[in-house]
DNA sequence: GCCAACGTTGGC
DNA sequence: GCCAACGTTGGC
């Protein structure tokens, strides 16, 4: 089972999306980034996945989710009144995808940005590099492990 | 709101 | 295929 990290702004969709509504899957749509979106494709259903709040005051890791659907056509991508509209899409080959996503947990605390630079052996990970842009990223099991065992200790 | 870092676009 | 211009991301 793969582990990944999900940036999202958490006015659009927030921890408190999902654990407001455990049974409803949040369709997580917007991605518009290629190597994003190749993550994407390579999730699995069951697949847990680090909510990750950026843009906003509180940045860090919020909590966890679980994929409940693996990529299929993003519909915003052809919604001309969607922020996600791409004219230049192609209908029979479109370009972007979302997945579905349920709730697995809220950390007790927001695990902060400068927290996650704390850990030790995070070093490949792009969350923590100067500049990155990249919105869905693979987290190794070592690394998953080393986020985990901060976040539910405090 | 600023601005550095980055990805994409498009002319050549 | 190069690369300058441009638009966007995202922490501060």
């Amino acid at each position: 089972m793969a582990h990944w990290l999900a940036k999202t702004e958490p006015e659009e969709c927030s921890i408190d999306d999902f654990a407001n509504h455990p049974n409803k899957p949040v369709v997580w749509e917007g991605v518009r980034n290629y190597q994003a979106r190749n993550f994407m494709r390579q999730m699995r259903e069951g697949d847990k996945v680090f909510i990750y709040h950026s843009s906003c005051k509180l940045i860090g890791i919020a909590g966890i989710a679980r994929v409940s659907r693996t990529a299929y056509p993003d519909p915003a991508q052809f919604n001309q009144k969607s922020p996600y509209f791409d004219a230049k899409s192609p209908r029979d080959n479109p370009r972007w995808d979302a997945v579905e996503m349920l709730f697995v947990e809220k950390f007790p605390r927001l695990l902060s940005l400068d927290e996650v630079k704390a850990i030790p052996g995070l070093e490949a990970l792009p969350l923590v590099k100067q500049g990155n842009r990249l919105s869905v990223m693979p987290v190794s099991d070592a690394e998953w492990k080393a986020i985990l065992k901060v976040a539910v200790s405090r």
